[in-house]
DNA sequence: AGCATAAGTAGAATTATTATAAAATATATA
DNA sequence: TATATATTTTATAATAATTCTACTTATGCT
């Protein structure tokens, strides 16, 4: 591993949002100002494939880094906030399944965050 | 519903594979050679706010479009090709997830298809 | 027919991302 | 240590999918 390939590895795995590409440059860029932009992409990406992060796509939005630690994702309909989520029921029949001949899975469930609701809920009747 | 709208809602229901817009332009221009691809766009996205079909966005992938009959989707890691899955078991606790505050949920399920299996396996020794 | 609204066209613009080639840095070896 | 070799980073161009904008055409209504 490289200095920045750790650096972004602690960045993306230490943090409890979900960062994107332009987010992980903000932040190495603080301690390291004269880095590029290639360079995040060209170590995300080799972090990605090496299997040490995980991606997440959401329609619309930039692609987005995580830790793999299993879990699966919450995202609101409306203004795209993503959250983790653990499924304790479902997660065993999932995980079942892989093994079974399947590799891995990815569940996104959709929801409306309670800032959007109370905020929707208040434009009803405008 | 517009005559192009309608018949790419047409091309996408009844097709068995899950098409891109591409796909779909180059379906839709046998018929109206003069057509243009931002019309494919256009008409796909009013679909899809309507929410008349799906979206499928799969990694790597332009962005593919569905019919809206419940199903998951099953696509191999080694070369992408995407089928259509049904879980009997996982889609009633799913299913009982939605509406419990949830609006819907995304399944992607990784496998290795049976060709990209056997041409892997096959490459073990060499 | 005349006008309003919606739909379609053409092509430029945008955005995220990848590719490429040169320069810099690190590692290995004699 | 000096030199060769490999790896990483930089700088910038290229690409691909998609959206935007302005203009044109079609459609529906009075």
């Amino acid at each position: 591993m490289t200095k920045y390939e750790r650096e972004i590895y602690t960045v993306i795995t230490t943090s409890n949002e979900h960062l994107t590409v332009e987010q992980i440059y903000g932040q190495i860029q603080e301690k390291y100002p004269k880095i590029v932009l290639a360079t995040i992409y060209n170590n995300v990406n080799k972090l990605y494939e090496a299997g040490l992060i995980r991606k997440v796509s959401i329609e619309g939005m930039a692609d987005r880094y995580d830790h793999i630690q299993k879990h699966d994702h919450l995202i609101c309909r409306n203004c795209g906030k993503l959250s983790d989520i653990v499924l304790k029921d479902l997660t065993p029949s999932l995980q079942e399944m892989v093994g079974d001949g399947f590799l891995s899975y990815d569940l996104k469930v959709f929801y409306l965050c309670p800032d959007c609701r109370k905020r929707l809920n208040s434009n009803t009747g405008v």
